[in-house]
DNA sequence: AACTCGGGGCA
DNA sequence: TGCCCAGAGTT
């Protein structure tokens, strides 16, 4: 396990190699952002973008999504995956923002985890991003850089990630360091193909360190 | 804590 | 062409 030292030293690294780190989903307004984060679970921000392109010039408001069939909504998602879950989860989250929350996207946390198809994840990067709360929202990326740099222990449950990363980071920098990791996760270290020998972070790195000595035995054995 | 839902992307 | 990727909800 890293000390907090150890850990902002990694998350100072991760921004000189991520200056410009930021959300990748495009929106103009909390609303388009809240329908993305939804649209984004399990698949790519690059994918949901491609779709939200057509989307957000179709249907502008909550109104304009229940006033739609179902099957209607289903085929405009239909690329993304899991599109009929998610355009039942978006029927229904408008008809709750228009009944519950005068047609406006809730700026609380713990609000916007009762809509249907909003998780933890998503609530965490609607706030930060849309209403500037300081959050950090803890996805696939986020949990596996921290988990192999060694900020965390293995069997460290999501929350137990984000409050790690909270005790550890000022508030001010939670929001831009949870971007930074993701780039980070996506871009260097990641799921399948961890970049370990180029990885400026490899001499406090738990599992790279690892990953470099199976490589190292391999290679003497092979010799 | 484990399982399910479903496509696109890449090897 | 088959494996890998990405969260929320349910039990």
């Amino acid at each position: 396990m890293l000390t907090k030292q150890q850990i902002r030293c990694c998350l100072d690294v991760m921004a000189d190699m991520f200056p410009n780190a930021h959300c990748e989903l495009v929106h103009r307004n909390p609303f388009e952002l809240l329908i993305a984060v939804v649209l984004s679970a399990q698949c790519t921000d690059a994918l949901v973008n491609k779709v939200t392109k057509h989307l957000f010039e179709k249907y502008r408001t909550p109104h304009d999504y229940i006033a739609v069939p179902l099957e209607e909504l289903e085929q405009d998602i239909r690329s993304i995956g899991l599109y009929r879950n998610k355009a039942k989860n978006i029927q229904k989250l408008c008809a709750m923002l228009i009944e519950e929350y005068n047609g406006e996207v809730p700026r609380d946390r713990d609000e916007l985890m009762k809509l249907p198809g909003v998780g933890r994840k998503t609530a965490n990067v609607v706030v930060s991003v849309a209403f500037g709360v300081p959050a950090i929202a803890v996805d696939t990326h986020v949990e596996r850089v921290s988990k192999r740099l060694g900020f965390c222990r293995w069997d460290a449950s999501v929350l137990e990630v984000e409050q790690t990363l909270m005790k550890t980071i000022p508030k001010e920098e939670w929001s831009i360091t949870h971007h930074r990791m993701i780039f980070f996760g996506r871009y260097h270290c990641k799921a399948q193909a961890p970049q370990c020998p180029v990885c400026p972070l490899l001499h406090l790195c738990r599992e790279g360190k690892k990953r470099m000595r199976k490589r190292e035995n391999k290679r003497a054995r092979a010799d």
